[in-house]
DNA sequence: CCAAAAGTGTTCAGTATACACCCATGA
DNA sequence: TCATGGGTGTATACTGAACACTTTTGG
């Protein structure tokens, strides 16, 4: 038998909240050592033949306490190999994405933090972060499967303002992010218009995945 | 211990070649079983503790008998999971490129294929060369490792042309991609030309990455 | 009526694409 | 002098960013 290197899947789940109007980043405190009790990004060991996506949901749920149905979208980020990025041992580790549905969170979830403002986290999991960071932005618009995942099937243009905030750091004009929206194909603009912010404004319109 | 997945590091071995003016990818005859004899892409299982890079230039220089003084430059691409696409069990495919430097190579080196007819390959190879040709694509002009790695320190508009086509399927227009390049910061277009065609032509200019 | 925020229309810069024409070489 | 193919200049379309102005809400 060959000795192989382990390989961890470790996941950013995502979530748009619309009360703080942010994109924010499910993590957990480890239950166990090495850094037990510190906070990290929920991941788990690759099972042998088992896929990443799966890994990725057994991490989410797991880990974070997300019923597997709330998990929205999911995919591949990029893998990190420094050999000392686990004080147990040579780990790869595998980043991947996965998007969650807030309408199907029950209780007692996981903590929640802003993207852009993510507290310090165990093993080297702080620059997974950082260095994913732009590569998420750059799905966003782009992977239907992600930006439908974040915003879920229906949102408003407000919201779309939010995302795109929360993952670019540039809060896009309104006028130019319903045009790039309309020219999205699976994307349409709807009749309907949600209720207007609570400080006042215009009620934006509402948008929808077309299948 | 914990029964993991292996992982196995596969390589897109890169090179121009000015005479034949095409991309062509290394590949050599498997040694073992199984699919012994058949064509595939150079690959070795990671180590434990192994960079990726280092796994890399080992399956370019053990399976390709290419020296490690003639890759360029390397990177990674994406990772496979299907759990059967290894007979012998369920292995992780992480695919890396690596661009090979034609003048370090020795004689006796590997089957070098157009990029754009690659022949049927072991494993499932033949579907990661598939889904990693647009990646590749996508590198040129704008990683410049990767194009510097492709076509050295030194080339002209005319390798640049060949190159391009090679990988995108499309010849763009000289004076296009000529100022492409100008804008490229760490290009500049030198006051030579390098010696015409066979055909004729005018002399091509020759173009340097200042580092 | 005022503040807030989305939507419409327009302008402008930058980029991509296409092509007519010029230039330097080999044969 | 002709074929070949890179180089110069230019025209057109598309894209993104910016902003004036309008519209629709809450207070």
């Amino acid at each position: 038998m060959i000795e192989s290197t382990l390989v961890s899947v470790d996941v950013l789940a995502l979530r748009f909240d619309p009360t703080t109007r942010a994109v924010l980043l499910g993590i957990a405190p480890r239950a166990h050592e090495p850094f037990a009790g510190e906070l990290a990004l929920p991941g788990v060991l690759l099972g042998k033949g088992e896929r990443l996506r799966d890994a990725a949901h057994r991490a989410v749920t797991d880990k974070l306490g997300i019923p597997e149905t709330a998990i929205s979208a999911s995919g591949q980020l990029t893998t990190f190999d420094e050999p000392s990025r686990d004080p147990r041992g040579p780990t790869l580790s595998i980043a991947l994405w996965a998007t969650i549905d807030p309408t199907h969170l029950t209780g007692g979830g996981p903590t929640w933090t802003p993207l852009a403002d993510v507290p310090p986290l165990a093993f080297d999991h702080n620059r997974i972060v950082d260095d994913c960071r732009p590569i998420l932005a750059g799905h966003l618009w782009r992977d239907t499967t992600f930006t439908a995942g974040l915003l879920g099937r229906e949102f408003t243009t407000a919201q779309a303002l939010d995302v795109t905030e929360s993952l670019t750091g540039e809060r896009p004009y309104p006028a130019n992010l319903g045009r790039t929206m309309e020219r999205l194909p699976g994307l349409e603009r709807t009749a309907h218009h949600a209720a207007a912010l609570p400080q006042g404004g215009r009620p934006p319109s509402v948008w929808r995945w077309v299948t």
